[in-house]
DNA sequence: TAGATTGTTAATCGATTAACAATC
DNA sequence: TAGATTGTTAATCGATTAACAATC
């Protein structure tokens, strides 16, 4: 018997909702409702209760959600109740930025391993990690058990790395490399791209 | 009369169609065709052709498409024809990043201005800019005319930073901050937060 | 109790795909 | 001409919304 099977598009606005309620959690809040959560993150309230209830019924009729259950409940459905490890490739100037960045923190995530091939790189410190020789980038990775991982490197290095990062293991990739990868069954990818997202909106500019 | 209604998931396909034409450019391939296209998309040959013809005929039968005329005529409906100034707000880890990246090349965008509130961060060099006072924000940004901004301040700023962007005339904000931002009518925003990406990935993951 | 809000169903709306005539 | 591929239509599929009984 395999998992229910859940539309993609609902689990990608579960991280959002997690996002909000971690952010009213923080600002002291206990209890929110499938209203309050819509007008903040610009979706219908329906919308939101048909989400959360393919997964279980979190709520309460005439009171609304407790923020830090639901909270925990969200963690739990998405795998980030506890921390993934991340190995990073690429030590450039988004690498670099991903491994000082703190916004990793609560969020299930934290970078393990950074890897470079270029000589003048290897060795050297970016924030509290030494940079590591890409070619040994696959028996580390395995040896360090890490599932998921980030491309930074340029878009001709990209596919050739992620072949890598799979043979080593690797199920998740975040990309930021601006180009598409191929990647067999099982494996997963995300794409960031800021071109792309500012494009999508200077179509509607003049 | 106004220019036809396109859905917006249908814009949001193309800059990712441009990419890929870009590239295949670079490869120095002159024609392509739906179904290679999709193939190195991940998208249905079907749904490619869909798409473009909302906005007119670009191919020839039993030919296919010209890549060099595609990617002309993308980019006019795009409006990434020419460079758009864009102003980051925000000069730590991603601001320094996205102020030194070069991938911005080709894709219809440069830098032109980047802020800080930090005294201490102010007036320091990074690539090529000179880091200005985010409280001279307004003016210079409407000053120079400059209508697309990225945010890159901490979460709890992010909302005060887009309300002034806004008033200095921004139209486009593309937000790097883990936070939702309520914007008026007319003013687009889009978010970039890779841990949103990467819990998307970890459901699926055990 | 009265008011509020959930979880769920059915209706609506929109997006994707399959198929094919047109034609290069 | 034969083969290939577009642009488009109609059919299918999936997602969103509206509405409301249940109930806290």
């Amino acid at each position: 018997m395999t998992r229910k099977q859940i539309p993609d598009i609902v689990v990608g606005r579960l991280p959002m909702y997690l996002r909000s309620l971690q952010r009213m959690k923080q600002d002291g809040r206990q209890i929110t409702s499938s209203q309050e959560l819509g007008e903040r993150l610009g979706i219908s309230a329906a919308q939101i209760r048909k989400d959360l209830s393919q997964f279980g019924e979190f709520g309460k009729q005439g009171t609304g959600y407790s923020i830090p259950y639901l909270i925990d409940q969200i963690q739990l459905i998405l795998h980030v109740d506890h921390d993934w490890d991340i190995a990073v490739v690429g030590a450039g100037d988004i690498g670099s930025a991903i491994a000082r960045y703190k916004g990793f923190n609560n969020r299930g995530f934290r970078v393990k391993l950074i890897f470079d091939a270029d000589e003048n790189k290897i060795g050297q410190q970016i924030g509290e990690y030494v940079v590591q020789d890409s070619h040994h980038m696959v028996e580390a990775i395995q040896q360090a058990g890490i599932k998921v991982a980030m491309i930074t490197t340029p878009a001709a290095q990209a596919q050739g790395v992620a072949d890598q990062l799979i043979k080593a293991g690797i199920r998740g990739i975040l990309n930021y490399a601006p180009i598409s990868i191929n990647i067999p069954a099982g494996v997963y990818i995300q794409y960031i791209d800021p071109s792309i997202h500012l494009q999508r909106m200077t179509y509607y500019l003049e």
